[in-house]
DNA sequence: TATGATAGTGCAATGGCTTGCAGTAAAGCA
DNA sequence: TGCTTTACTGCAAGCCATTGCACTATCATA
């Protein structure tokens, strides 16, 4: 190993050019200016033999990117979203760009003070959000006030409810919950109950197909039928054994996400309910986990290794490609049912096949 | 918003003094040249008012660090290593840093490019390898021939491992399995089966404690009960659906990671053995959705926060404070076993008691 | 008043790369 | 042979922050 850094002046110098030369090859530059096969292939050469690298900083410093995307997501400890990322990091490496990571840990300001920071060129190329992070209509429309001229590509926000300006990549979440609902009527379930986690767009979707689905089915949500909680395995515990201690306990329940009904199942269990037996338990996502806990979890796949795929080819066009991008592209995914052992009849109905 | 990004420049002429003023104020530097308590607030409100953020590339080009630490991890979706990105982000963050990812998965090949890479002072300031990647003793020579002088920490690979050239921060691997393998020896176990996914550092580790534990106790293991397999839910799945058709099947299962027990547990309940009654299993890492599966795992803890805010410390530390360090750190937690419910004494005790 | 010390400031070089434009060599043509 | 054209090559000016060193006031002392 060299001690000194290898500059493109060493390149240069070795293959017998200039250090303009060197730079034109390298870049592959669609420049007017030719250059011949052969001294193309001798630089390429020697700079593989010397195993240069050009500097980062001094290339951001004089305007070509810094070779590096910024990725925000509301809580990097979520199984979905580490998929997602993985996802994302792999194509990343691809596509010759490393990701900075961006920790928004569910707080709105934090996503803000970091999408400041990284949408500064001179920071990142450009910026993906994965995860919606609204508490209040102000910070959502805050969050998302910056658009498409920022190379900013959001994820899994929940496309319905963002204002238009930035291009987006989401699965169908209507679809995904009605899935899911359609599912469990069709199991003969009415009593069906869900989780509130509050306007966080993503799952505020799911949240408002149920409200939607049960108001046409059944007339109404039952009373105390939404449990307001916080998404994660602790959130789906305490919010189902709310839920089932109600004076008349859900049947099924929507759980929105698959760490909240892997929660809801430990509940059930703790109580002493049977799963699918005494309660039906629908999760989303299909994140890895969901196929190993018993009874294995029924869930709504997102298609994540399409998602990650979609959101980074759309931002590293907005990057290379600069394209005006109008109307704003908006891309919707379609989720899946994926039928495990957790759900059955309701226990009326059990006795009656 | 002001449209021109505002340099250094702008902010010396706001405040009235010449840009290198502005630059030894806001750096701090303890420079020998002195500098008014009135000049340096006036420089730092201007800047303040402006908004002025150094260029990034332009502070790495004249040798000021890149801001960006870089974290090699042997698999980004696993749970243990999302828990312990999101402790280091977090204190990263509050340090001034930003994490660049880099994601082995699990190849040494990816990590020893992308260490090669992110070893650049040009492009990160330091580097943080979580979890081994070793397959061969060759590999892993390689993964560790850079040492101290070079602003790399070793996370939970194995410390016992290590040549010897590395600072690294681990948890006592051994003392964690001998916990665990104590307790189950407690509840009157023999027949303790186990996982083996190769020559991985932190995993090896453990498996040598269960190896040493198996010999000194009951004069060694018996056949075909350490299962060679994958660290994930499907390997402990399938390795466990092998252990449990043996002729002399285990009474327990040591499974070495939270994601294998998992794994276990499900292929317990396939083929019909209730856990803890017919099999006790332990696992490692207490990841979050340990305490939500049912039965709750009993499992060895590691201190992830402490790992990953001892591992940070301790690279800024090489870093800013350009510590010879030697001798060489090597920092080694404590596991903790949590009792949950996936123990239990083994059927011959049961029927005794 | 000159001299030296001290406090405070700023010029300008540096780092590595990109790129507009000026430059040169070779080939073609009259 | 002398001219234009074509086919390449390289000079040098940025980009922005850092920092060694030289510089200017200001003040106290001899």
């Amino acid at each position: 190993m060299n001690s000194r850094t290898i500059t493109i002046r060493d390149v240069a110098e070795q293959a017998g050019v200039s250090q303009s030369t060197v730079s034109r090859v390298l870049n592959c530059a669609d420049t007017q200016i030719p250059i011949s096969q052969e001294t193309r292939q001798r630089v390429q050469r020697v700079a593989m033999e010397l195993g240069y690298r050009p500097h980062p900083g001094a290339r951001s410093l004089s305007g070509s990117g810094t070779g590096l995307i910024g990725i925000i997501t509301r809580e990097i400890n979520d199984p979905f979203f580490a998929e997602l990322i993985d996802v994302i990091s792999n194509m990343a490496k691809e596509e010759g760009y490393d990701l900075v990571l961006g920790n928004a840990k569910r707080e709105p300001e934090n996503a803000l003070a970091l999408r400041d920071r990284m949408l500064d060129p001179r920071h990142c190329d450009g910026l993906l959000l994965c995860g919606d992070l609204r508490e209040s209509a102000e910070d959502h429309t805050f969050l998302d006030s910056m658009g498409r001229d920022h190379r900013l590509v959001s994820v899994s926000r929940g496309s319905q409810h963002l204002v238009g300006s930035t291009p987006s990549v989401d699965i169908d979440n209507r679809k995904g919950a009605l899935l899911a609902l359609d599912y469990l009527a069709q199991l003969g379930h009415q009593r069906i109950a869900c989780m509130n986690v509050g306007r966080v767009g993503d799952l505020w979707e799911r949240l408002e197909a149920y409200r939607e689905f049960m108001q046409e089915g059944f007339g109404g949500v039952p009373e105390n039928y939404v449990q307001p909680t916080k998404n994660s395995y602790d959130g789906g515990y305490k919010a189902t054994k709310r839920l089932l201690s109600l004076p008349t306990p859900p049947t099924a329940l929507f759980a929105m996400d698959d760490t909240m009904a892997i929660g809801a199942l430990g509940a059930a269990v703790d109580m002493g309910w049977a799963v699918p037996a005494d309660l039906s338990i629908v999760g989303f996502d299909d994140m890895e986990v969901a196929a190993y806990v018993r009874p294995a979890l029924t869930t709504v796949r997102q298609p994540t290794e399409e998602l990650g795929r979609k959101a980074l080819e759309l931002l590293l066009t907005m990057i290379e490609g600069e394209v005006p991008c109008d109307p704003c592209p908006r891309l919707v995914l379609e989720p899946e049912l994926i039928i495990r052992d957790s759900c059955g009849p309701p226990l009326d109905r059990q006795t009656s096949a």
